[in-house]
DNA sequence: CAGTGGTCTAGACCACGCG
DNA sequence: GCGTGGTCTAGACCACTGT
């Protein structure tokens, strides 16, 4: 704990927070810090390294460590706050096998994908990708302001809609997530599997939401129910196959 | 992308994948895996860094990497599976200003502090601390046996407890997180901060419960409320104060 | 004690961003 | 072209584990 490149992450962390390093502005390079430091460059980004994953700091290759702008937790599904801003695109492609599972349809069945890319001033929020068979998805086009999670898009398309289960996680981010969302692959996010269901159990949709561990909650309010705990896990569905890895 | 530490990581997946290297066993030592694939210490240990954040690798200081055993997910809360063993103890302290907040008692209250330490054949799963006001705990003891959650501990103390406000986030463990459960500090893990509320809306406990993000779901249902996405967020409780960041 | 991982150094060279 | 971060090297020394 008395590792040097703590020590000099303690140090920065309290600049920022004092505000020598204000909110946006960049940090010397590299370099200048650890010459500062008296510390060899590799322990300097190790340093960086932990900032980044509290969020404290942003790097861009070529330009610099800048400050990131302090954000306010978004709190799930309330979407708590303004000023965001969602964009939408969407696309076709075939269900493969996993998502084909997950939708309840044939595999190589088509299939209509929106991308939710939710932004507050311009720093990437959350990351929902929606599939909904291409039956469904006939008169849903992208409407140009829709929830970050994309629920209305589901909701256009098919009303039946009803319940959803979601599934998280917390884990890394893939490539393409880690450059949406413009953090390392080393940020924690936490991801969300989602089904929605209609009345009859049908699956009328499937999304994939990623939120940014440090900027985003997930609040849920479960009534409980006093089930002994020795039981048999055979209360609530949870019918996809157990996992071994993390892939 | 095609960094060495990369294919190095890749060339140790597949072998571990292939079997090559078994559940349990040791790998080679850095110093002859460095010197096999030709590269620096720093560079291998890159490499180890990323199969262990995947949850492929152990590291123990001073004995050297392990590959883990492969681990069921936990689904949460049904929590999924046999082979759970729930160790409890108990403690007293003082709520400080956050803590006594949550619970709505004044600071300084008396608490009494439940942990939960779950384990699936020695290897830890998950972390639960409960907090419950001294005065519901007089009854309360350790059980012998008890959920991973701690729910049976709060309704044993307070069979009032009707509901439970869970908000999840993902980030890193703290220090003394990441010796419980056996991982490095670079480990994503769910973070569950759950209130447990009377009908009345009194708090009758508060937990924080610590999942470990590779080898653990948390499973939900929601009903899906068609409200207009344009609304303020009023509509559900969270009247803790918006938080600006990661700690 | 010998073997292991934990941390660090003082450079080097490459890739990106911007003027 | 110049300054920036991205990656890597070939060692060094310390701390921990087990015999």
């Amino acid at each position: 704990m008395t590792a040097r490149h703590q020590h000099v992450a303690e140090d920065l962390r309290r600049l920022i927070a004092a505000g020598t390093y204000a909110e946006g502005a960049r940090l010397p390079s590299e370099a200048r810090l650890a010459a500062h430091y008296r510390v060899s460059t590799p322990t300097l980004r190790e340093a960086l390294e932990l900032l980044r994953a509290e969020g404290l700091v942003e790097k861009f290759h070529g330009r610099g460590n800048f400050v990131r702008r302090p954000t306010q937790r978004i709190t799930y599904p309330s979407g708590a706050g303004d000023g965001l801003h969602v964009a939408v695109s969407s696309g076709e492609l075939t269900a493969t096998g996993e998502l084909a599972a997950r939708l309840g349809v044939q595999p190589e069945s088509p299939v209509t994908e929106f991308v939710c890319l939710t932004r507050r001033a311009d720093s990437p929020q959350s990351l929902a990708h929606v599939y909904l068979p291409h039956a469904a998805a006939q008169d849903a086009k992208p409407p140009a302001d829709c929830s970050p999670w994309g629920d209305d898009i589901v909701l256009a398309a098919d009303p039946a809609a009803t319940a959803s289960t979601d599934r998280i996680t917390a884990r890394f981010p893939t490539t393409d997530e880690a450059q949406s969302l413009r953090v390392g692959g080393r940020t924690p996010v936490l991801a969300i599997e989602r089904t929605f269901t209609a009345d009859d159990g049908r699956v009328v949709a499937s999304a994939r939401l990623v939120l940014l561990g440090d900027r985003a909650d997930v609040a849920v309010i479960t009534p409980i129910t006093p089930i002994a705990h020795t039981d048999r896990p055979e209360q609530q569905g949870n019918t996809l196959g157990e996992e071994t890895r993390t892939g």
